[in-house]
DNA sequence: GACTCGTGGCA
DNA sequence: TTGCCAAGAGT
């Protein structure tokens, strides 16, 4: 079964970027990068993120605020604060180097069991094993697994099989066959017919693929009401820094919040505009209405124009009070693009450029 | 163990 | 259009 997955992958695997030369800085930060997204996405973006911080160092030396926007679009926000804290201990520890060693990498923040194995076997061909979910589907079917994943039965035979299974000298292409296999083959909807394994395939040969792995109790997506305001001042667009931790830690955002029941996104946008900036605001136009996905909501993002209701002849813009950001500018639209927006947001500044209105 | 944390592709 | 779900980690 060994030899027939590590010969399917030498011939079936995608031209990856870090699979040229397994670099251990580019397969760390595809690893990071490649956390619940899909590798296709992870081909595009880290070319251009590697581009900019090309070791541990450069990107230890960076601002947070252009890690964000390099990381923008790409999702669960903390994974690029925490490739920085870990760029920042290997540059202040190990001399800018990925250290050999299975607990000295597993100490990096954002660096759990899996991600750790990853590293060390593909960048040092060590044998170290993973589990991801490719891996858990995959073994659910070979093995016939009739417990749901999640469960720690499972979990700890996932792991102790896959640290078994490794054939010795081959970790690097083992652990990828494992999940390129998973990937490409032996996922959501499998196609056996394509599968190298099927003749040591459990679910294969009591025809039950389709019922493995047992599906767990999937949370509804919840419909959510948003309204968010775009205020203008003299031509220029008010934008606040979130928190530092949470949703979006550190990113930049138009303020808004939930339309509560019993109000109007219109009631709602002045609402949160003066709760969040502590600014009296006027509606003065309904720029569009962005739908967005999350893992459990769909949001229906009301987006508004908005005007100060203060004294037009005075001087000075008033400092805001922020209660749901750490910083505030004004910005114009063409600045808009040098900072890291949600996707939601950025769907919403990519309808103004387009838009006479702010033209 | 349960929950949070994003996004976009795809069936 | 809707629901599913990815090379998971931290709390």
């Amino acid at each position: 079964m060994q030899r027939a997955l590590l010969d399917w992958f030498a011939v079936n695997q995608r031209p990856l970027p870090w699979r040229t030369e397994y670099h251990p800085w580019h397969v760390l930060v595809a690893e990071i990068m490649g956390q619940q997204t899909q590798l296709d996405r992870v081909a595009a973006r880290l070319p251009v993120f590697l581009d900019r911080f090309p070791s541990p160092t450069a990107l230890a030396a960076a601002s947070e605020e252009e890690v964000l926007k390099a990381w923008e679009g790409l999702g669960y926000y903390a994974r690029a604060r925490n490739l920085q804290a870990a760029a920042q201990a290997l540059t202040a520890q190990y001399g800018g180097e990925i250290p050999q060693d299975l607990d000295a990498v597993r100490a990096l923040p954002g660096v759990g069991r899996y991600t750790a194995g990853a590293v060390l076997s593909q960048a040092f061909n060590l044998p170290v094993p993973i589990v991801d979910a490719n891996v858990a589907r995959l073994f659910a079917r070979l093995f016939d697994l009739d417990e749901p994943i999640a469960s720690r039965e499972t979990q700890a035979f996932l792991w102790e099989t896959a640290a078994a299974i490794i054939p010795p000298g081959h970790a690097r292409d083992f652990n990828q066959a494992l999940m390129e296999l998973g990937a490409l083959v032996c996922g959501k909807n499998p196609r056996c017919s394509a599968c190298p394994l099927t003749g040591h395939c459990e679910a294969h040969r009591l025809n039950i693929v389709e019922e493995r792995p047992v599906p767990t109790q999937a949370k509804a997506i919840i419909p959510l009401e948003v309204a968010t305001g775009v205020l203008v001042h003299r031509g220029r667009i008010f934008i606040q820094k979130r928190l530092p931790h949470g949703a979006w830690g550190g990113l930049w955002e138009f303020p808004g919040g939930r339309i509560e029941p019993e109000e109007t996104p219109h009631q709602a946008v002045v609402r949160e505009l003066l709760e969040e900036t502590g600014y009296p605001v006027a509606v003065t136009d309904k720029i569009a209405l962005v739908r967005h996905g999350y893992t459990t909501y769909k949001v229906a993002l009301h987006c508004f124009a908005c005007r100060l209701e203060i004294d037009p002849a005075a001087e000075d813009i008033p400092a805001p009070q922020l209660t749901a950001a750490q910083d505030a500018r004004w910005v114009t639209l063409r600045d808009l693009a040098h900072y890291a927006f949600p996707a939601g947001h950025r769907k919403l500044i990519d309808l103004m450029e387009r838009d006479l209105r702010f033209a």
